[in-house]
RNA sequence: GGGCGCUUAGCUCAGCUGGCUAGAGCACUGCCCUUACAUGGCAGGUGUCACAGGUUCGAAUCCUGUAGCGCUCACCA
């Protein structure tokens, strides 16, 4: 055997790039349906292309190879699907503006023009994120990465959106939208935020039409009543009945409209109006109504039978193009202006003209856009919806649903039992709760975007006069699918939809004759909802050679994402999935992983500047250890803070930066920090840009004062973890340097010597514990039994005990070699590269194997098999015994601590016959870890003059030749407080054992212990008291 | 306003179905550069488990309430 040899500590980057090298040369992240083992999938949640990974991304990325890791090395057939995501209007806006900051528009390209622009910006960003997801060790099946716009992905939208339409599942419809003015474009509800934002009541007096007085309407968006086409009243109201029939002239518009009597209308608290309503105590009693921008108004202007009238652009600015026609002279001067603008100019024509009745401030939640944080305009318009209130989806979505984590009854849920029902299970739990209530109070979902990135909606539209449009069937019996609908005016509107099959033959036919293709792409979560099929090639395998993989990996086993996607995304895959395959779900499991924040509880985001780039952390401390932290930080019931430390350009040394309070209450790193550490070069003081200064301009860096970065010491538990595993292993690969098996296939070797057997027991433990903890995906438990493990009782104490025995005891060795080897494994998952790097020099080492851990051997560790230690290892008493080991030894280190007595000196131990057994099954541990050079029977001899006594386990042990010379006064005092110490604990044992309740009702076995207990305590108080007598004699 | 969480050591967090003298990492103190590791070793101090009630022989753990924080859904009269 060839000496091995090791650099002295780990250098992750030295490393990683050889080691996912030889990954990707063994090609050991593909899987084929044709593979063996049971299939086990997993599809990323594809992260956006809009930008670069974050710690987020990096954190479920992490858990996810975790998963699929362990399922691969368990043989199973595991495939992890990478991917991106085109994300629409996030895509679409920040190439919108990079090109407003050259001073252009969108609109100055041709549709085409632009989509190329959004495209380079897309495989920009992709190969970054496709590289960032191989940097950091994810073992995606890279030959299948998709793209939501892949012509794969492309073929299963056409597909689904045709199906849908012609199922009677998709609709269009005149309704108010969520109206983003900035993109221009309609949006869900879940893109929309609510943001409190202080605003005002405004009460407006609206005079009656036959002159006989006014009433008061109140608004927060006077700007509306341009489009006011009612003025609404409660009927219980007692100023109802007066006003029964009248009308009202709409100030301004100078607009004849009635008034109305409607339930919705809430009456304020002085005319019987509900307290417990907030709106009671502003309310006028009556209630302007613009059906054309308020949904609630739309409503109501519905069951009256109201015109609705637009009166704003898309843009949001007052528009007289898009619906309103009555505008009069007066208000003529308020077209053209911004909608902002608008509301201050109505409230001052208000207030001149004498109808402002007051104004009162008012603070309340206005939705913003969730990428333009911009108001949201409730705006009418036609849009495309997709009818997820229909059971066939959102029931279909509640029956999937695992009936023990069902709040209330499933039975009443419609639909016949099928395949897949019960079958979805969230971790943890509590989060099957946010998927139900979803769905149970779901609307309908707007699915058309007025953008140019995305997939187009494949309908053809034109208008017929009713009697010359063309029969119904035309194109359906053609293979398209059809919708008509009539018009306002009487028109008949025909909607075709096409399958991609046609796109070829009768999409230009269509167009000869008029109709035009929908220029709206869909909602991104539409083609997101179909990436667990439509990277699987459905609906057409065979199209994409993608033969088999639908069967095999569509149920996916897990889908790892974070909370808000449950209803985003979860829902939306549920949904489809089911409904496209016949009930199967997307997933059996869902795991919802923690958030991670910074260290003052706010989200990470790009304005703060707070997040920590994972590409800056992999060069700092390596992929492992970015691994091991984030799975370590992964807790079940906590969101995680990560205290963001500043990296220091001049000194590479991180510290925590000093922070400034935004105007809005955020902290954020002070623009400007100093360096605050002396290295001796002169780089105290140093001034250096944050990157809040950055991102907020506050601070421009410049060669003096560069940019510092941002990190976190967290990490660097991580990185002494991997430099820990390195450099046991580098120790273990010396000891076993010289072993040579008896034969080419030796016997499996059973141990003896209690530090083996102990050492293989704790072996076992740890992987069931892994095995449970991963089972309920809780991450936190596997890297602390990790660490546990392979620090402290790998490390502190087995290869510690076997320092003096293992060079030469061959059986020894194997069990060092045997261990080693499963650490490398358990550890894989998490810390790849390292143990990757290790599994070459230690799998060299032959030795005979260790019965009961097998451990077949494998070209990687990427593609060994997980360990399954037989449960004869999991020796109980073995347990038993190194642990009275550990605690004789940490008493003697204790007493060793306390003197300060140097580690090389060794001492002598005096012990009773008890203690003597220990030492003696201990097999030379003790003596090893606890620096003792002899052990005698107490009293065998004389005391020596310089015997320290101390309690143990209900003994009295000394200790000799600690020091040259005993501390009589010092030695006094530690005894008074190991006194004082078991005078408190004895108390309470006692408090216990006097208590009839106690021993009535507890466990016997508890009672037993806390007796045992109190024996040990009880008796160390006397070695205690025996030994300060002894002391006094001395004096 | 509805729902879901959280509040444990200076910091970041574990503590499952109530029962060892409440733990870990970091930070801190002392000693040690002992031939795997100073990105290290040994030892050590540190907590009215947010607060107030209740259930129980026994509560960090279960129940109720209060306060603070976070997320989420709804609400833009």
């Amino acid at each position: 055997m060839s000496e091995i040899t090791l650099a002295k500590s780990y250098s992750p980057s030295e490393h990683e790039p050889s080691v996912l090298a030889r990954w990707s040369s063994a090609n050991c992240f593909h899987a084929s349906p044709t593979d063996s083992g049971e299939p086990y999938s997993i599809f990323i949640p594809p992260p956006n292309v809009t930008a670069a990974l974050h710690l987020g991304h990096a954190l479920n990325n992490t858990l996810q190879d975790v998963l699929i890791r362990v399922a691969r090395m368990r043989g199973m057939n595991a495939m992890w699907m990478p991917g991106t995501d085109h994300a629409g209007i996030a895509t679409q806006s920040v190439v919108e503006k990079r090109l407003a900051a050259q001073g252009k528009r969108r609109t100055d390209f041709s549709r085409e023009e632009f989509v190329a622009k959004v495209q380079e910006w897309k495989d920009e960003y992709e190969s970054t994120i496709l590289a960032q997801l191989k940097e950091m060790g994810a073992s995606c099946d890279e030959k299948r990465t998709r793209f939501t716009m892949d012509p794969v992905c492309t073929a299963a939208v056409r597909e689904a959106f045709f199906l849908l339409f012609q199922d009677g599942l998709i609709e269009r419809g005149k309704r108010i939208v969520n109206w983003d003015p900035v993109s221009q474009t309609a949006i869900a509800d879940d893109e929309v935020e609510m943001e409190e934002v202080d605003g005002f009541f405004y009460y407006l007096r609206y005079p009656l039409e036959d002159g006989s007085g006014h009433v008061t309407v109140a608004t927060t968006r006077p700007e509306t009543m341009l489009g006011d086409t009612a003025v609404g009243v409660n009927p219980r109201d007692p100023r109802a009945a007066g006003l029964r029939g009248k009308r009202v002239r709409l100030p301004i518009v100078d607009r004849i409209i009635p008034i109305v009597e409607d339930d919705y209308v809430v009456m304020p608290v002085a005319l019987g109006g509900d307290p417990a309503d907030g709106k009671s105590l502003f309310a006028s009693g009556f209630l302007k109504v613009t059906p054309a921008h308020d949904p609630n108004d739309w409503e109501l202007g519905r069951r009256h039978g109201l015109p609705a009238i637009n009166v704003m652009a898309p843009d949001a600015s007052m528009s007289d193009r898009h619906g309103w026609t009555d505008v009069s002279p007066a208000a003529q001067a308020f077209v053209g202006l911004s909608r902002e603008a608008a509301r201050i100019a109505i409230v001052e024509w208000f207030k001149k003209a004498g109808l402002l009745e007051s104004v009162k401030p008012y603070r309340h939640s206005v939705g913003h856009g969730s990428r333009s944080h911009v108001p949201i305009e409730p705006y009418l318009s036609d849009q495309w919806y997709v009818r997820v209130t229909d059971a066939r989806l959102s029931t279909s979505a509640l029956r999937a649903m695992d009936p023990a984590q069902f709040d209330g009854s499933r039975s009443g849920l419609a639909g016949e039992a099928r395949d897949g029902d019960g079958g979805l299970k969230f971790f943890p739990t509590r989060y099957a709760k946010t998927f139900q209530h979803w769905h149970e109070g779901i609307r309908d979902w707007c699915i058309s975007r007025q953008l140019w990135w995305g997939h187009r909606i494949p309908v053809w539209s034109k208008s017929f006069d009713a009697a010359t449009a063309p029969a119904a069937g035309t194109w359906s019996a053609q293979g398209a699918a059809e919708m008509r609908r009539t018009l306002p005016d009487g028109q008949l509107e025909l909607f075709v939809c096409l399958p991609e099959s046609l796109d070829a033959t009768l999409a230009p036919a269509l167009a000869a004759i008029g109709f035009v293709q929908d220029a709206d792409v869909l909602d991104t979560w539409f083609s997101s909802a179909l990436w667990p099929m439509s990277t699987l090639g459905w609906p057409n395998s065979g199209r994409f050679e993608m033969d088999g993989m639908l069967d095999t990996f569509n149920p996916s086993a897990v889908l790892s994402t974070a909370r808000e996607i449950i209803t985003l995304w979860v829902s939306r895959m549920v949904m489809f999935n089911r409904y496209f395959l016949n009930g199967r779900l997307p997933f059996r499991h869902v795991f919802i992983h923690c958030i991670v924040q910074d260290g003052f509880g706010q989200k990470m985001s790009k304005s703060l500047a707070n997040g920590v780039d994972p590409r800056d952390i992999i060069a700092t401390h390596g992929a492992d250890a970015m691994r091991f932290v984030l799975t370590q930080m992964s807790t079940a019931t906590q969101d995680v803070r990560l205290p963001v430390d500043v990296l220091c350009p001049f000194t590479q040394e991180s510290f925590a930066p000093k922070t400034i309070t935004t105007d809005v209450g955020h902290v954020v790193a002070a623009p400007v920090q100093s360096c605050p550490t002396d290295l001796g070069r002169g780089d105290l003081g140093r001034k250096m840009v944050s990157a809040y200064g950055y991102a907020s301009g506050s601070a421009v860096p410049t060669a003096d004062m560069p940019l510092a970065r941002n990190t976190s010491s967290r990490f660097d538990a991580g990185r002494n973890f991997a430099t820990k595993l390195w450099n046991a292993s580098r120790f273990a690969l010396a000891q076993l340097g010289t072993a040579t098996p008896s034969s080419d296939s030796p016997p499996a070797v059973v141990p003896v010597a209690l530090a083996d057997r102990w050492i293989l027991a704790r072996f076992a433990r740890a992987v069931d514990g892994i095995n449970g903890s991963l089972a309920e995906y809780q991450f936190n438990p596997v890297a602390d039994a990790l660490y546990d493990f392979v620090w402290r009782d790998f490390c502190d104490w087995y290869l510690e005990a076997i320092k003096p025995t293992v060079k030469n005891d061959p059986v020894q060795q194997a069990v060092l070699r045997g261990v080693l080897d499963g650490i490398l494994r358990i550890m894989h998952p998490v810390m790849p590269f390292v143990t990757e790097v290790l599994w070459t020099p230690v799998s060299a080492i032959a030795t005979a194997p260790v019965r009961g851990l097998e451990l077949p051997t494998s070209p990687l560790a990427a593609t060994s098999r997980w360990p399954t230690p037989d449960a004869s290892l999991n020796d109980a008493r073995a347990i038993e015994s190194f642990e009275r080991v550990q605690s004789l030894v940490i008493a003697i280190r204790n007493v060793r601590g306390e003197r300060q007595v140097n580690d090389r000196r060794k001492i002598v131990l005096h012990a009773p016959k008890e203690v003597l057994a220990i030492v003696a099954e201990g097999g030379g541990a003790v003596e090893t870890l606890a620096g003792i050079d002899r052990v005698e029977a107490i009293g065998a001899s004389p005391r020596p003059a310089d015997a320290v006594a101390f309690p143990f386990m209900g003994s009295e042990l000394c200790a000799s030749a600690l020091v040259d010379a005993v501390d009589v006064g010092a030695e006094r005092k530690r005894l008074e407080q190991t006194i004082v110490d078991r005078v408190r604990v004895i108390g309470g044992f006692e408090g216990k054992l006097s208590n009839a309740g106690y021993l009535a009702k507890a466990r016997p076995e508890v009672i037993e212990q806390t007796r045992q207990m109190l024996g040990e305590a009880q008796a160390d108080l006397v070695a205690a008291r025996r030994a300060l007598d002894v002391l006094s004699t001395m004096v």
